[in-house]
DNA sequence: AAGTTTAATGTAACTTTATTACACGAACGA
DNA sequence: TCGTTCGTGTAATAAAGTTACATTAAACTT
């Protein structure tokens, strides 16, 4: 385990003073792997030994030795940790801890997305007749955004916002097509019960959702990450970029099956692009 | 460039009594790292004052500062590096790579992110009689979502894909609206013509696209960000990625700027979806 | 509510660790 | 061969980290 992640883990877990010299360390730990412990000392406003005891306690030896742990797992794991934007913070605090946490979030993902379903996806993709991209709120700008991914590649596509289009559409669908729910609870009855349609059409339903959610019950296969809930009014859904790199992913994943002359094609449409640009001259 | 490559290759230009200090650095660096340099110097049979002129020629200040580099350059993979997606790689591997690319590049954003400017375009967001938000193809998702973010605030806001009712809408526009252009490049032409129209009606334009491009230039206030280049074809814009995150950042700040009363209003919007959805215990 | 106990924290003495200053000796060149 | 330079070690000094103990705050008991 991380041993950032650890300390912001366990917060709640220290003391007054331990909790400020975990505070200073989250807060800028390149700088803390390089101080002495009398200046980490002064920077949390406590007592060298609190210092001192603070490392004991994440079970280190002693101060050295917790700053060879934490400027390991600095190099290894994420530098970032969730940090809640603060009612007082300025532009500059608040910029950099909605990046951070988005990283952080990233990084959770990635490390909780199974790669044998997201291979079986991409067969399935590869193998559909149309493919759809399904959501609401704020997870239709995720299919938006598959959508455009997707219609690269020049096979059958769709993606509506509209619940009835939605259901209109998988009435429609039959065997061979492939239905794509995005939705970051898996609870909004809506989608689930469009899910449901489909899958009674004989569509192959994909969900990027919650494990053991209402709609993930709905699909065949489901992609799911671990991602914090967004306890925070202020923070806001990084689910949501987690969903976008996933759908990054998949569009990879099926470029790389499809082979390399598919791959001419793709450069073809990234060239046909750039004729509606003003040329690099123009800078 | 890894310290023990570093000191492997430079083996020859060390004197003879730094040269055992290398050899047994080498032969076993995770216990050169828990050691105090009396320990090291005893297991190299050299003087103290030797091992620590060896750490100096490697351009480190001192042991300790040594040992810090010597750590973190044990801690194998380079977790935070654009890595291409290569032909070959498998669902796993490409996994990986893409989402710490994508990581890579936020905090690539983040870095090059003038703050100053958040700060100045929240400014304008709060005092805005109506907010529109533009973008056209892969930033019309970006363009959604921020729609989806800034719609609670309950304030004017629109947005189109569609080129014909983006002029529209920016003719009607009048001093005090404010236009949000989405664009990775800024040289998308029918994008910067509509830009030109806003500007000429008196909106004020904001422009979340590459400095000194065309439609840097028609904007009143740009925010830029360095991101690389999708060179590769299987690599995804991370850059529609990094505008999200500052569109969180956007509305993180203009949530700040409105004070207390208006988040106890964006709670209650907050909990007006969760009817919508199914309860918890319904998992 | 007062007293007792326990936990938390800081002070100061002490130990360990690292650095500096300097001296000695070997290698090299004139 | 002598003087210079470079490498090395010894010893003194400075810095950093740890321990023991005293003080204070908090919690629990009666």
């Amino acid at each position: 385990m991380n041993t950032l992640e650890l300390i912001q883990k366990n917060l709640n877990a220290f003391s007054k003073s331990e909790r400020k010299v975990a505070e200073v360390i989250i807060a800028s730990p390149q700088i803390s792997i390089r101080s002495s412990i009398a200046t980490l000392a002064k920077m949390a406003e406590v007592s060298e030994p609190t210092v001192n005891r603070f490392c004991r306690r994440l079970d280190t030896k002693g101060f050295p030795d917790f700053k060879l742990h934490l400027a390991q797992s600095l190099v290894k794991g994420t530098p970032y940790v969730n940090r809640n934007v603060d009612e007082h913070d300025g532009a500059e605090a608040y910029t950099a801890k909605i990046f951070e946490s988005t990283m952080a979030c990233l990084n959770g993902a990635k490390n909780t997305l199974d790669t044998t379903l997201v291979n079986r996806a991409v067969d399935v993709l590869t193998q559909a007749k149309k493919i759809s991209f399904f959501g609401l709120g704020a997870s239709s700008s995720v299919a938006h955004d598959a959508l455009n991914k997707f219609f690269r590649f020049n096979i059958p596509i769709c993606c509506f916002d509209d619940i009835l289009m939605q259901k209109m559409s998988c009435i429609n669908s039959s065997e061979g097509d492939v239905v794509v729910f995005i939705s970051h609870t898996g609870r909004t009855k809506a989608l689930v019960e469009v899910a449901r349609i489909a899958r009674e059409n004989n569509a192959f339903v994909i969900a990027l959702t919650a494990l053991n959610s209402p709609l993930a019950k709905e699909s065949n296969l489901v992609l799911s990450m671990s991602v914090p809930e967004d306890t925070d009014i202020y923070m806001p859904m990084a689910s949501r970029i987690a969903q976008l790199v996933l759908i990054d992913v998949l569009a990879t994943g099926f470029t790389l099956r499809r082979g390399s002359k598919f791959r001419e094609n793709l450069k073809r449409v990234k060239k046909g692009i750039t004729d509606s640009r003003f040329d690099l001259c123009d800078l």
